[in-house]
DNA sequence: TTGAAAGCGCTAACAA
DNA sequence: TTGTTAGCGCTTTCAA
């Protein structure tokens, strides 16, 4: 048989309503009566029901995770780090992989409002925006990663892709590379760091090139080493390619060994998101770090303010990304850096 | 304001019992009185709320999952086909990733409980026995993947490493390799793994040699490349490494790169787990898959059987691995096979 | 400082 | 077929 609040308090001789003040830290308990009730407790092994606490209108101390897939490392690092901040905050999460499946986005948020979570976090390729509108209207705690929707007034935690893009042509530029090939996948982020990639060039006074600007159809490595040897192939040889994420970079470094380049002395490549991947390879890839630590933290504080009532305002955290020099650039030869 | 049963049957002119059945379908009710009830619903969007149902003493149809570290692919793979069954079967996971902290894996379960989950998953390296013995003895739905702990009465899910090991040297072995070197990670899997190594020796007349076993400390790629070098430098010639995972597969490959042996002219590698990296780098790595989705399906369903009482016997389930081979095994060159 | 009692939203006996 | 009602285990107001 479980064990209640009454079993205590008749144990303890007193009434369930101090128990439950001693539970909650909160009335005024005489110390003598507390370490009573606190010994009986212990002696019970008494677990008090959160769920009849949460009927009470307490905190479910549960808050729901909608991620995309979670077989994709990025999603399973985001994940571990929320459920991470979460367990520290006192709050569990409740898992959602939603294959970014509208549908089941709305049955899980549906799900998740009767079990009464606290909060929801959602992570990004979130499709089904006016689930998260009704969310907003309702002033149900909500909170974003990595899409931020100019649009929408939500509490979202992004990493500052253009930035990132802008940082890695940057140095690029900055070892003497000017043809500087780009392969992207079709995403918002990729929009984003191509639009850094730009601007880089721009700053240096070289007008970016269309041509060397490859979206591929799906994120594979088939596809980026399709797009690789089409770059490779252009007239004007370029020095160094950009994948916009660590496995399209890869594709282009198998290319170009495939038609014989040395990496990094015939070609420069850098990935981004600092997957495992990119120590695997060799030679090791230079890429971006995104701060996926510091964003599953993040969204977490923000909702846990919404939740608590601490926060009012809505907040567009923004991290920055991190360039990690590895291997697979270098200074580019026979020319003369201005 | 939230809306409740009341709500619907008050607009409904019926009492909450009437309702009650309707949500569960129990009882009879008139065809008449169930649609008026179904539009009422409908109409005012009302959500039983779980909590209250639970508080009765009805299931939370929520489960926990205990994973070590949701970082390590294969881990993210057994909590996405978990909760992809789970989702199936209607019932939410709740995350808990323990490090394979013992005091971690028992706060987690205790707050569990309290939360009153209908069941518990535990995946591999869970570290506090005692724990799961107090599950047990509780009568706690409880299922284990991939850790077959001989002594205890549990519904779990392995897959089988013995045979795994065994069809990997079987395979070599097949192709003319007599010397085989083995790097190993020094858990309970690679064990089991060695064993079927071993066995395939012995069954084809070979002694296995301790000297062509290494167990790695830690199961990185700086290790692997270590104990790679080792083992080439061996007086007598190995013509084929088998990692006990991909990554340490890798670490030899690269050790072989490194000393100018053609992969796989000169030394054929076998990894384990079929992870992303085996098929990243090049030549493309021969491995072996777990059936990661059976796994993950299989424990909800045994644990769903407990939780709705459907089987009363504790099963062991073993699943099969599967080679799948790539381009880093060849048949053994100058040399006779029998 | 303590306790009595109402009620959170639902379910299930039992009665009608 | 439908409704009345007593809880599930806890919190909280209010009175003592």
């Amino acid at each position: 048989m479980k064990i209640t609040i009454y079993d205590v308090a008749k144990k303890a001789g007193v009434s369930t309503a101090t128990v439950s003040k001693i539970i909650n830290n909160k009335g005024s308990i005489s110390e003598k009566t507390r370490q009573k009730v606190l010994e009986v407790m212990e002696g019970l092994q008494y677990q008090p029901s959160m769920i009849a606490s949460a009927l009470k209108g307490k905190s479910t101390y549960t808050i729901g995770l909608l991620i995309p897939d979670l077989s994709n490392p990025i999603f399973a690092e985001y994940a571990k780090y929320i459920e991470e901040r979460g367990q520290e905050l006192g709050f569990s999460v409740i898992m959602c992989n939603t294959d970014a499946n509208p549908e089941k986005e709305q049955n899980y948020i549906s799900l998740l409002k009767q079990k009464q979570v606290d909060g929801i976090i959602v992570a990004a390729r979130f499709k089904n925006i006016t689930l998260l509108k009704k969310l907003i209207k309702e002033k149900f705690p909500l909170a974003i990663i990595a899409k931020d929707l100019p649009t929408l007034p939500i509490d979202s935690v992004t990493v500052d892709d253009y930035l990132g893009g802008y940082q890695v042509t940057e140095y690029l530029l900055s070892l003497g590379h000017r043809k500087i090939g780009l392969i992207a996948e079709g995403d918002r982020s990729s929009e984003e760091r191509i639009k850094g990639y730009r601007q880089a060039l721009l700053d240096t006074g070289i007008q970016p090139v269309e041509d060397l600007i490859m979206i591929c159809d799906k994120p594979t490595r088939e596809f980026a080493k399709h797009y690789a040897e089409i770059l490779l192939d252009k007239e004007k040889g370029i020095s160094a390619i950009f994948g916009c994420n660590d496995l399209l970079a890869i594709g282009a470094m198998q290319a170009a060994r495939e038609r014989g380049l040395e990496i990094p002395d015939d070609l420069s490549v850098i990935g981004f998101d600092n997957t495992d991947l990119s120590t695997i390879v060799i030679p090791s890839l230079t890429t971006v770090q995104q701060p996926l630590r510091d964003i599953g933290h993040h969204v977490v504080d923000l909702l846990t303010e919404q939740i608590n009532g601490t926060s009012r305002t809505t907040h567009r955290v923004v991290l920055l990304p991190e360039l990690v020099i590895r291997q697979t650039t270098k200074q580019v030869e026979n020319k003369t850096i201005e």
